[in-house]
Order: structure tokens, then C-alpha cells, then sequence
RNA sequence: AGGCGGAUAGCUCAGUUGGGAGAGCGCUGCCCUUACAAGGCAGAGGUCGCAGGUUCAAACCCUGUUCCGCCUACCA
């Protein structure tokens, strides 16, 4: 294949346009149906299929895409499922507020009208994120493309609704749950998210009935919920009210009574007055304590949280003065009304601040309601079982490991999880109700509120729609409106993609799969559910490894969110800076358990680095042509040998990495091996030999060359897949691409511990010339007169056995010989280690900041020195201390003491020219 | 309230079984030296949050404490 000529520099939009199609076009990302080959399997994370890339999507998908690229190189059979879920509440949220725009709802257009559009906007706005990703260089499978409503998957839901409910792990009953009264559907407990705020707790006088000038104070947080009372506890042991328990209180503002009751559970008698109000159907703890005492359940608020006016009238029954001022206002203008009411009539005791949570919904940040309403339910405990002993046992691990404890902590506390939702957009619960059997469960009106149907009445589950009554055979059966949580079908994602329930090829063969990557604040939602469904379906853990990656702040440690506007749109700083700097930032700083402050100049810092990769390309490029010549390594010159051993030890630091999921070790090593070492000193060596008129001998340097910088580009591919691939493909290569070259593998014929010895000795002496440079400001064009010699015998060997190396890169001309060999005057001798390098003095030079330097050292190693000293003539080190360490204590002792007398006798001189 | 994580250079962070404090970015000085000014070379900068303890030796282990972040939670 011929070269070509780069540009200066690195333009990375149609590049990777380019190559980007290509791999696909070729087929590289295909998985193979090969039941030999070692699998290595992935599946998404799928993002909500109207949504767009988010920062957070560029991380997750950076992570899973290295990991796949590096096990697709090392030739295992891998697969990388893509797909987006339906997202339920959040897409039938933007269908419907497209609707509102138009002057409709979904409610006049019907729910079938309605679904058929949300299908028409998934179909208009699906792909985006795909594509998105593909931009991204994932190089996912996308043949093998899944939603959770495609048809297979729907199936696989099916099923699990059916085999759960037929074991009685699926059950419908009438509870409280929270409910979104902005999207009217129920949510489950972690969907609700709990929001410190300064609340009031009102303390609230309720009379005896039998005595009405001595009351019970109770307090409370929410008095409009007393018009639902049913009760008022009392701890059973406290003697300042159980005296009181199985008498009755007035109900203020209603024409109630309800009973005092003693319950230890409820009740904390260190709070509030030590007596508490109980609403049964508006909060939790109420529910329960409620169940315990048989209590009536007065629900007073509907599905929009305004208090319902039948409930008021006949169940609660409020005075009938204050009926129409509360039938059907919103809650909080209840409160203050009844508060008014209340201070009015004198039952207001006392208002005081008070600290609390308040539960909001995950999607739309309504505050959530305690509502009483028929729903569906996994019973999650004889699934949570397996589930946490295959994290206890280690058949799944989770990295870092410190979320595993945060896993198990949750599933041992875990509650029955809520999985209908009252939307339209989702999977249809597969249950039917006949009326016919029970005509008084649906009466000839439509059911209640919001079409809930009451839990009283018989569900007939099935796979598919029973058409009609199995008892009666009545056709008068009705479907029920509820859809399920959209986490219900995710929860089967690893299979479910895979073709369960049938027994594909593809399930036999890429199930369980390898790897799970996802960030921390799905691990409950997502991660749990899918270890739990998948043992439970399957038999098998879904997955070996869960690496929990970080979540991206902003550089001041803000989650972004578009509200505060700090967003970092991954798509613009592709554009900006390419979309393998953006891919690099994210790797190098994935530290594990550790969240990101993504700052905008370290992608700049890693687009430099893209371009730095490109020209050190470009040098190579311009030397490519001509002979090269495979000769074995031991007889090669030390720039060749170095930078092999070098490779080595990067190779094998980037597996081992890679292995341990330390995407931020690898990167890191990889920037500076590249940078620091590759370029900073290995092209910097070879240069002359290159650039020479002898061109026999650059034969062999010619080779290492290329093959050490080709296989530098197939170390860095995973990360950075696009500028990789086009310089390859720029260079002399054999194959179609990198993406299906082999990953390296160390190789220990290149380790050459003498090369990078004789190499530090190299880089000492370069560095000490420069810095006599740059302290004496000569520039840097400026040829030196430089002398060289050491005390130790094997530097001294290799010294002059690099010495055109070192004339090279110190720009100077250097004499190797002793000291007292060298002029007495005009030197400035600085030292390193058992060397000293000399530079002439010419012309007018301030030395003082030479002189400074020198003294400064002086004093550092003084200290150090004193202090190796005070260790080693302590009784307590050398008797208790590790031999070694005391060995190595001495030796650094000498070394430094004879860099010191160096060091003196190089002051001492430089005194005399100042 | 409980649990977890963090506090190391101006900023962002490494620091793998305790034994000579590191990187990137930024900053300073000198340079357009034919791969690269998105660059090269050199350099400055740190009582490792605070207080105790264990140890010959602590950024690292233990206890306490302050601040910050996250998650979980039924204190009305």
C-alpha cells in the first residue's frame, strides 16, 4: 500500500466520518456464532430511545468500547449488544406535552391513537442517540440492534409476568404506594427521590370526648391530612398519656371521634408531644400501624392530590361549614386553611421549624403522595435471596468493590417492588377481568378516577389475550389499562436481547455475559433487578464482572443538569476537539470510586496529545522509505533496544490494567510512555542516524522504528479508535485494519535492563547540559563546549560509548575526561549523582543564579544526608529495622555523601568566578 | 439518623505489602532547532484536613474530630 503525506495538523471530522463508516461497512463489529471461540459479551446500558448523548452516555460507552476493542485484538469472539429502552413515563411525558402544544391531550385522541403516536415519535427521533454513539467510534454490533418493545423482547416480558404471577411472586393488592400526581401514576420507592427542606410541625389540640377540656396534643407535619384520622397513638408505656388509651378524641373541624390507641412501634416518645395522629391512607408508617389496629383507611386526597368532596362529606365528614371552602383544592392550600380553621377555633397549640425529607418524582420532581390504590407487585424476597448470595459468593463481582456493600445493604432490606404504572406508553400488563363474574366489582359506569380497576376484582393472567371468560365464557372481559415499569423489562435485558425465552444460538453462546458497565446511581433500578431476574430465568448469573464507573460533575464538582446550565455536551466537544481527545479524557480520569470534574482544558490537553501522536506520525512518514533490515536485537544500539524494553514494560502495565478495569492507569501510562518517552527521546535519538548521508546503517533503525510505533498504535486503538486507524492505514501495514489487528503481548526478548540503565545514565548527563544552558541563557542554538566524568567505572564506559548520542542531544561538543584534565577556569560544573558535567564559560554570564542553584542543592542533600544519618546511628533501626532497608540506607548514605563532596569542590570553584 | 466516599502542588488527581512526596493542566524563563508553537528545553511550587495513638519508621495502619459529596431512611 503506498504512503501519504499528512497534514501538520491532525483534522479529525472526516477521519473519523470515514472510518467510522468503514468498520462498519466491513463487518468488523459482527460477532461470530462460534460455539469454540472464548466469548466476550456486553450488553448497553440502554439509553432512553427519544434521548440524545449526554456526558454521562460518552463515559459509559467510552468504557465498554475500549474493553471490547481490546478483546476483539486479542481475538476473542466479542459481542456488544446496542439497543435503548422505551423509557415509559419519560417519553409519554414529551408525547404529551407535544400534544398539549397542539391543543389536544392524549385523553381526546385515545389510547390507541396515542400509542400509535409515541411509536411515530420514537420512529422520528430513535435513531438519534444510535447514531450518536456510533460518532462516538462504539463499536457495537448494530446488526444485532434491540428495543425493549421490539417484539421478542415483548415476549420475553410476557412470559416473565406470567411464570412470576402463576408462582405467586406476581400479586395484585390494594396498598399505599407513591404517586406522581403530576403524571398520575404510581412510581416505585426508588423512583423517589428524597430532598432535605425546612418544613413546620404543627402541634394540634384534640379534646376528649368524655372530658372535652382536656385534650391529647398531637403534632404533625401535615394537618390537612387529619381530616383522614382515624386514630391517635400514644406510646403504651409513657404514664403521661396511657392512661388515655381506648378513650376518644373529637376530630376538630369534623363531626368524628376516633379512638386513642397504644402502639410502641409508631409512637417515639421522644418527639413532638408524644402523641401522633393516624391517617391510614396517607402515609406509610399510618398504613401499618393502621393494619395493626384494624383501623378504617379514609383516603381524602384523589389522584391529583385535591381533596376529594365525596370523601370529605361522607367519610370524613367535615363540618359542613367548611366543605366548600376545602371540596377540591390542592394540598398545600388545604393546609393553610386548615391551619386558619384551626388557629380560629383554638385547637392550634404551637407552630414550630421543623427539618424534613420530602419524596419527589424521580422524572418530574412533583412532590409524590402516599396513595391508596389497587396495584401490581413482585414479592422480591425469595428473589433477592439467590441474588445476594452470587455477590456474596463471588460468582458476580463488583468493581470497585466498595459497592458491593451498598448492594447488599439494599437487597437485604429490600422491599416489594410496585410494577404498574398508569400510563399508556409500555408493556401492557397481561391480565383480563370478566364483568360477567363480577358484575358488582364493575358497575355499569366507568371505573373510578382514572380507570383503576378495584382490587377486588379477579385478574385472568395469560400469555396471550384469552378472548374470553375461562369460567363463564363471557366476552365481556376487558384488559387492564396498566402498564409495567419499564425497569421490569430491562430487568431482562441480558437475556431478553439474546432471544430468550427461545433457546437462540446466540443465547447458548453469548449468555452469561462477560462484563456489565454502568454507572453507581442505577445499580438498584437496573443492575439488581437483572442479577435477580436473571437467576431466576436462566439459572445463571447474568453477568461476571459489574464495573461501577464514576458519574461526570462539572469542573466545581456540580452535577450537571441542565436547569443550572454547566452542562458539557459530549457531541460539542467532539466537534471541538475530536472524538478520540474527548474518548482519552474519559479514560485517563476514571479513577475507580472517584466521581469526575470534567474541566474543558483536559480535553484540550488531550487533543494536543492526538496531534502530538500525529506528528510524531508524520516524522515517521517522512523516513518510512527505504530499506529495513530485521536484525537481532542484542547487536541493535541503544535507542533501539531501550525503547523495546520500554514497550515492553507498557504493554504489559496497559493489559494488566485493562484487566484490573483501571482505564485510568492505562491511559495514563500510555500519555506518557507516547509523550515522554517515545517521542521526547526515542525519535530524538534515532534522528541522526535517519537523517545521515550513511544510509546502510539505518536499515535496522528503520525497522524498529516502525514496528515499535506500529505497535504503539495498536496499544493506544482501544482508546483513541479513529486517529489510530488513519495514520495505520497511512503507514507501511499488512491487513484491512486495526481494528482486527492482534493486541500486544509483552515480549520478553525486548527487556534490556542494561539498555535502560545505560539510558538513565544518558538522560541524566542530556538534562544536567540543559540545565547549564538554561542557567548560564545560552540559547538553545547556541553550540556548547561541555565536559564529562564520573567516579563510577561502568557510567563511565557507557558515557563514552554514547558520546555522539550525547554531542546530539546536548547541542555541544563534549570531552570525556577527568577532571583535573579540564580547564582550571571559565567551567561551571554541575553534578548528578557520580557525574559532573562541565560547561565553558564565555563571555559576560551572570553565575549568581548558577551559584544559587548549586547551594540549594547543597543544602537538600544536606538534609537528607543528616537525616539517613540520625536513622542509621539510631539503636532501634539497626536492630529492628529489615536488613535491606538498612542496607539501602547506607548505600543512598554514600552516594549522597559523595555527591556532596562533588558538589562542594564544584562550588568552591564556581566562588572563584564570580 | 445510618452507611459509604473524599480532603496530597494554584486547579484536577495518582500514590498497589508502611522505609527517598508524583503526574497532567496552569505558572515563570529561554527558544519559530527542517515531526509537532496544539510545540521544544529548563524551572518554581507541598507542615499529605486537624488531634492523638501504634511503630525503629506513617500520606499509607488504628482512634477521635472538622469540612465536603453521595446513597439509604418510617422520627410524626
Amino acid at each position: 500500500m503506498p504512503t501519504r503525506k499528512l497534514e501538520k495538523i491532525y483534522a479529525p471530522h472526516q477521519v473519523e466520518a470515514r472510518w467510522g463508516q468503514f468498520w462498519i461497512d466491513q463487518g468488523y463489529f459482527r460477532a461470530k456464532v462460534d460455539p469454540s471461540a472464548q466469548t466476550y459479551t456486553i450488553v448497553i446500558p440502554p439509553p432512553n430511545v427519544t434521548g440524545s448523548l449526554h456526558i454521562g452516555h460518552a463515559l459509559n460507552n467510552t468504557l465498554q468500547d475500549i474493553l471490547i476493542r481490546w478483546r476483539r485484538m486479542q481475538g476473542q469472539n466479542t459481542l456488544w449488544i446496542p439497543g435503548t429502552d422505551h423509557a415509559g413515563i419519560a417519553t409519554q411525558n414529551v408525547v404529551e406535552r407535544q400534544l398539549v402544544d397542539e391543543g389536544t391531550s392524549r385523553e381526546q385522541l385515545g389510547r390507541e391513537a396515542f400509542i400509535d403516536r409515541v411509536w411515530a415519535w420514537k420512529q422520528q427521533s430513535g435513531n438519534t442517540i444510535i447514531e450518536q454513539l456510533k460518532r462516538l467510534g462504539a463499536s457495537c454490533d448494530w446488526t444485532r440492534l434491540r428495543f425493549t418493545m421490539d417484539e421478542g423482547l415483548s415476549t420475553a416480558v410476557q412470559e416473565v409476568f406470567v411464570r412470576l404471577y402463576e408462582e405467586g411472586l406476581i400479586y395484585r393488592g390494594e396498598r399505599l404506594i407513591n404517586w406522581c400526581p403530576r403524571c398520575l401514576t404510581a412510581l416505585s420507592d426508588i423512583e423517589v427521590e428524597h430532598e432535605q427542606f425546612n418544613g413546620k410541625l404543627y402541634h394540634v389540640r384534640y379534646p376528649l370526648v368524655d372530658d372535652p377540656h382536656t385534650s391529647l396534643i398531637v403534632a404533625t407535619t401535615r394537618p390537612e391530612t387529619m381530616l383522614g384520622d382515624t386514630a391517635v397513638a400514644v406510646h403504651p408505656e409513657d404514664p403521661r398519656h396511657n392512661h388515655l388509651i381506648g378513650k376518644r378524641v373529637q376530630l376538630p373541624l369534623t363531626t368524628r371521634s376516633i379512638q386513642i390507641v397504644g402502639d410502641s412501634i409508631l409512637v417515639d416518645r421522644e418527639f413532638g408531644t408524644g402523641a401522633v395522629k393516624i391517617t391510614p391512607a396517607h402515609d406509610f408508617n399510618d398504613f401499618e400501624a393502621g393494619e395493626r389496629h384494624h383501623l378504617l383507611r379514609i383516603p381524602i386526597l384523589d389522584h391529583r392530590a385535591h381533596l376529594d368532596p365525596f370523601a370529605l362529606k361522607f367519610k370524613s365528614q367535615v363540618e359542613n361549614s367548611l366543605l366548600a371552602n376545602l371540596s377540591g383544592v390542592s394540598a398545600p392550600k388545604a393546609r393553610t386553611i386548615v391551619v386558619e380553621e384551626l388557629k380560629a377555633r383554638n385547637f392550634l397549640v404551637k407552630t414550630e421549624d421543623h427539618k424534613m425529607a420530602l419524596g419527589k418524582c424521580y422524572r418530574c420532581k412533583t412532590v409524590v403522595e402516599p396513595y391508596l390504590s389497587p396495584q401490581w407487585f413482585v414479592k422480591i424476597q425469595p428473589l433477592a435471596d439467590p441474588a445476594i448470595e452470587a455477590v456474596e459468593t463471588g460468582r458476580i463481582r463488583i468493581i470497585p468493590e466498595g459497592w458491593a456493600n451498598n448492594y447488599l445493604g439494599w437487597m437485604r432490606g429490600i422491599k416489594d417492588w410496585c410494577i404498574s404504572r398508569q400510563i399508556w406508553w409500555g408493556h401492557r400488563i397481561p391480565a383480563w377481568y370478566c364483568r360477567s363474574c363480577q358484575p358488582d366489582v364493575f358497575p355499569t359506569v366507568k371505573p373510578d378516577r382514572i380507570g383503576l380497576i378495584s382490587h377486588q376484582a379477579n385478574p385472568i393472567v395469560a400469555r396471550t389475550s384469552p378472548g374470553k371468560c375461562p369460567k363463564c365464557s363471557s366476552g365481556d372481559i376487558i384488559q387492564d389499562p396498566d402498564v409495567l415499569d419499564t425497569w421490569f423489562s430491562s430487568a431482562l435485558w441480558p437475556f431478553s436481547t439474546l432471544g430468550w425465552p427461545e433457546q437462540t444460538q446466540d443465547f447458548k453462546t453469548f449468555y452469561p455475559t462477560s462484563t456489565l458497565v454502568t454507572g453507581g446511581d442505577i445499580l438498584f433500578f437496573w443492575v439488581a433487578r437483572m442479577i435477580m431476574m436473571g437467576l431466576k430465568f436462566t439459572g445463571e448469573v447474568p453477568f461476571r464482572d459489574v464495573y461501577i464507573h464514576a458519574m461526570v460533575r462539572d469542573a466545581e464538582g456540580q452535577k450537571m443538569s441542565k436547569s443550572k446550565g454547566n452542562v458539557i455536551d459530549p457531541l460539542t466537544k467532539m466537534s471541538q476537539y475530536g472524538t478520540d481527545a474527548l474518548r482519552f479524557t474519559l479514560a485517563s480520569m476514571a479513577s475507580p470510586g472517584r466521581d469526575i470534574k470534567l474541566a474543558e482544558e483536559r480535553i484540550e490537553g488531550y487533543r494536543n496529545f492526538t496531534n502530538k501522536i500525529w506528528n510524531a506520525a508524520r516524522f515517521i512518514l517522512m523516513h518510512a522509505d527505504g530499506r529495513t533490515e530485521d536484525t537481532a536485537i542484542k547487536d541493535r544500539p541503544l535507542g533501539d533496544r531501550w525503547i523495546l524494553s520500554r514497550l515492553n514494560r507498557v504493554i504489559r502495565l496497559v493489559n494488566k490494567s485493562l484487566e484490573e478495569y483501571r482505564f485510568d492507569q492505562a491511559a495514563n501510562q500510555l500519555y506518557h510512555f507516547t509523550w515522554h518517552a517515545y517521542c521526547d527521546w526515542y525519535l530524538e535519538l534515532i534522528k541522526p542516524v535517519l537523517q545521515s548521508e550513511d544510509g546502510d546503517k539505518s536499515h535496522g533503525t528503520r525497522h524498529i522504528m516502525l514496528l515499535s510505533f506500529e505497535t504503539l498504535l495498536r496499544l493506544l486503538h482501544p482508546f483513541m479508535p479513529f486517529v489510530t486507524e488513519e495514520i495505520w492505514q497511512s503507514l507501511p501495514h499488512q491487513g484491512e485494519s486495526l481494528v482486527i489487528q492482534p493486541f500486544p503481548t509483552p515480549c520478553e526478548k525486548w527487556h534490556a535492563k542494561d539498555a535502560e540503565d545505560a539510558f538513565n545514565t544518558l538522560e541524566q548527563f542530556v538534562t544536567t547540559a540543559r540545565t547549564g544552558r538554561s542557567l548560564l541563557e545560552y540559547p538553545p542554538s547556541k553550540n556548547l563546549t561541555l565536559y564529562g566524568s564520573t567516579t563510577e567505572p561502568m557510567e563511565r564506559e557507557t558515557l563514552r560509548k554514547l558520546h555522539d548520542h550525547l554531542e546530539h542531544l546536548s547541542r555541544g561538543t563534549i570531552t570525556l575526561t577527568d577532571q583535573d584534565e579540564w580547564p582550571v577556569n571559565h567551567i561551571l560544573r554541575l553534578v548528578v549523582g557520580k557525574t559532573t558535567v562541565g560547561l565553558q564559560v564565555e563571555g559576560e554570564v551572570d553565575l549568581k543564579k548558577a551559584l544559587g542553584r548549586l547551594q540549594k542543592q547543597i543544602q537538600a542533600k544536606q538534609k537528607e544526608a543528616s537525616r539517613l544519618e540520625s536513622r542509621l546511628s539510631s539503636s532501634d533501626f539497626t536492630a529492628k529495622a529489615s536488613p535491606d532497608v538498612i542496607q539501602e540506607s547506607e548505600t543512598r548514605l554514600r552516594s549522597l555523601s559523595q555527591e556532596l563532596s562533588l558538589l562542594s569542590s564544584s562550588e568552591y570553584q564556581l566562588q572563584g568566578m564570580v
